[in-house]
DNA sequence: ATAATTCCTATTAAATTAGTAGGGTTTAAA
DNA sequence: TTTAAACCCTACTAATTTAATAGGAATTAT
């Protein structure tokens, strides 16, 4: 089970932005070099958070991107689910009454599984972006 | 972030031999049937299983594998440690004191992966086997 | 003997992730 | 009005990981 970039990108860029935040748009090409993840990628991963209105932008020279809302207000939970990096812990389909095993019932550790995603959700929506970048921070 | 059914088979086989245990040892192609998962698959977590001493085997005909200790004292932690399942959240080597950025320091989200680590593994340690097969169960 | 079973390694196939590429649009400022 | 810095967007490719298959050896009850 491994945490993959997208959601650890996306957490770090995020918390980079709350960090420098000065009123005006900080660019991807700063988030880039002082974060080193590739621009690109940044560029990908910011399009998904303004579609989810975490941040919005500034086109042009000296534009780029603000958050939306203040960091006491983004739980890590919206910017997890906004790229798509939800945890799957399930290999059933939700809705059907089909198991993972094929079967008419749900197999034996499907709630199990079940459980486990609401715990490590509970974690991402616990926390929030301010108290990754404060001073008297808890991590 | 999507949990892979090395760790998912790895419970499921361990509570299937939990629920039919008879004192005698059970083979694979019984696992197998019963929880649709390849049997070449399935031998290959037992050997990992084996060597963990989570389960003992008995070859030849009418051969197969019997829990060495008892489903209340097997963690969940303990079959997906045995299948090389652990948890990994960081990206960074976690003794160095570099970072995952390449930079001297630790990134600005690794605390909150470790955390989020021990939060996951903690779920993992708090369930034994016996509860994925208790009559009156909790899953 | 035979069939059922574990044991073990190697290989392949499939899927996912990570990253690159390339061109378009917008805008501040020289 | 030109330029350069930035966002915008999609497609493609490379790398890695996961899942599964294959194939045979060793063991043992019947
Ligand atoms: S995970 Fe849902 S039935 Fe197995
Ligand atoms: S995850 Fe450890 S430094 Fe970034």
């Amino acid at each position: 089970m491994k945490l993959t970039t997208k959601g650890r990108y996306a957490v770090m860029a995020m918390a980079d932005l709350a960090s420098y935040a000065n009123g005006k748009p900080i660019s991807l090409t700063e988030i880039s070099l002082r974060q080193n993840i590739s621009l690109s990628y940044l560029e990908q991963l910011f399009l998904k958070l303004k579609n989810k209105n975490l941040v919005k932008s500034v086109r042009g020279s000296n534009g780029g991107y603000i958050l939306v809302k203040s960091p006491s207000e983004i739980r890590l939970s919206n910017i997890i689910f906004a790229v798509n990096e939800n945890v799957k812990t399930l290999s059933c389909k939700k809705d059907s009454k089909k198991g993972c095993n094929h079967k008419s019932t749900k197999c034996i550790t499907h709630n199990l599984w079940a459980d486990l995603e609401e715990h490590i959700n509970g974690f991402f929506e616990k926390i929030k972006l301010e108290e990754l970048v404060n001073k008297d921070k808890r991590f």
